[in-house]
RNA sequence: GGAGAGGUGGCUGAGUGGUUUAAGGCGCACGCCUGGAAAGCGUGAGUAGGCUUAUACCCUACCGGGGGUUCGAAUCCCCCCCUCUCCGCCA
């Protein structure tokens, strides 16, 4: 949510920052402001008559406690009059403030300044690259290939139990994403100071809101049902990624500035609908309707926004570099950034046997744009109550980070080398052929 | 799921239709006092919105949430949410 003062004040300068967007919210920026036109209106009016009518119940009060009934009626009936009109008001007030809202939820974070400008993907500019392609002496298998030849991953049965997109992993295949996730909340908790939650994996309407995957990404996220009650379709929800609890987890608090900075790592399942996706990659594991994934949620003040996605960048970065895999940083400009977020970093991993990048990591400052939406405040250390900034990244997303690391490290024979700091996890020094 | 009790400021705790502008207490901030502190005394302090150059003044709303009755609701009525106790069921 943005600041409804900044549209007052600034709306030209939010028009601009919007437009470089490309979604065509100019219309909505205007509606917004003429709503609010329409409700401080209404709001003026009907507070004055509230303080008419306020001081003349008290006189009313005062009459009777006199024993002046007849003059205390007739006052009674020249307030009811004014009674009808405040109603009135009241209506068009708050009706305007509700569609003053839900259009407010509708339109997205203004990008960083330091956000490069662009239409599309085509237009991210890289920030740096670390590694280099894994050059192979025989012909490599892709990953399909690898977890069918090792057993990892039984797409047949995953796809017989629940349909496409899902995946049943076996034997190896299980081990391996466990001490995966073992291995990086370990990582998080310990090298890089998080503090571990485990939150709900199904979640309240208000919560999605909050961290503004609702409104606009309805259609993708799975609605969930209690029993044969109808009625409860559409409360809770299955979470798309952990960023939904976790980053709601102090909503409508006033923290104490010395409460922060917060830094949360969670692991959990992420469901998502991919609705219009189908076709689209769809074979494999590279888009699946449930993953895996390790989220990084901060809550900072907004001094230290900037240097705190800098640092959580790192953090993932860190995650490939230790399993020795190749990959890229770039910047999402701002035609292809997420709708909450103020400036996106996307890490993307080689995956040899793709022959393309993987997106594994997306870090995000959203600001105090998700704080607004979610009334999550502070209060400074001079008495102010401030918004912090919430940012979020995956640190990182479990099945293709898989996939990257079985195409990489993939050997003559089939098998897949473990790198050295996972063995412990795993208990194993390679993955044998069955 | 059933029965009962409850939800009031940072905390505690009064308040069953009108000097409540939410008492009192604890804690908090500042001041007085003191060599310094404690105690004592005094003052102040919530959130959001509106008006505004203004974090000043003034106004409005807020006693779990929403709606209703009334000139006037923390208080009466209806619906919902949550907590606690007991019972039932259950991994």
């Amino acid at each position: 949510m943005l600041d409804i003062k900044l549209l007052r004040e600034k709306p030209d300068f939010v028009r601009e920052r919007l437009a470089t967007r490309y979604a065509g919210d100019d219309a909505r920026v205007t509606e917004v402001l003429a709503l609010d036109e329409q409700r401080r209106a209404a709001l003026s009016e009907a507070e004055q008559l509230k303080a008419k009518r306020n001081s003349a119940s008290k006189e009313i009060g005062a009459l009777m406690g006199q024993k002046k009934l007849a003059e205390a009626e007739a006052r009674k009936a020249e307030v009811r009059t004014i009674g009808d009109r405040i109603a009135e008001l009241d209506r068009i007030s708050s009706e305007a403030e509700s569609a003053r809202d839900a259009l407010m939820a509708t339109i997205p974070n203004l990008p960083h300044a330091s956000v490069a400008l662009g239409r599309d993907a085509a237009d991210n500019p890289e920030i740096r690259v670390h590694g280099t392609k894994r050059g192979f002496d025989f012909k490599p298998l892709n990953h399909i290939e690898l977890c069918e030849k090792l057993q990892l991953v039984d797409f047949a049965r995953g796809t017989k139990l629940s349909g496409s997109g899902f995946l049943l992993y076996t034997g190896w295949g299980a081990r391996l994403e466990r001490a995966l996730i073992n291995f990086l909340l370990d990582l998080h908790l310990h090298d890089h100071g998080y503090t571990e939650v485990a939150p709900p994996y199904i979640i309240g309407e208000h919560c999605m809101v909050g961290v503004g995957q609702f409104p606009k990404f309805k259609d993708q996220a799975y609605a969930v049902q209690e029993g044969l009650d109808g009625s409860t379709l559409g409360k809770l929800y299955l979470l798309p990624t952990a960023e939904a609890p976790v980053a709601n987890i102090h909503r409508e608090e006033l923290l104490a500035e010395t409460q922060l900075p917060i830094r949360y790592c969670a692991y959990s399942p992420c469901f998502r609908a991919e609705a219009g996706a189908a076709g689209v990659g769809t074979r494999g594991m590279i888009r699946v309707h449930q993953f895996d994934k390790v989220e990084l949620i901060k809550v900072v003040t907004p001094e230290t926004g900037y240097e705190e996605l800098e640092k959580m960048v790192g953090n993932a970065e860190r995650v490939l570099q230790i399993l020795g895999l190749h990959y890229r940083v770039i910047n999402l400009c701002t035609g292809d950034m997420g709708f909450a977020s103020a400036k996106t970093y996307d890490i993307e991993v080689w995956a040899p046997g793709q022959g393309t990048f993987l997106e594994v990591s997306s870090c995000s400052n959203t600001e105090d744009y998700q704080a607004r939406r979610m009334n999550l405040r502070f209060k400074s250390a001079t008495g102010e109550n401030r918004f912090p900034h919430v940012l979020n990244g995956s640190g990182t997303a479990l099945a293709r980070l898989f996939v990257a690391l079985i195409e990489t490290h993939q050997q003559p024979d089939g098998t897949v080398a473990i790198p050295e700091p996972l063995r412990p996890y795993l208990r194993a020094d390679v993955i044998p052929a069955p």
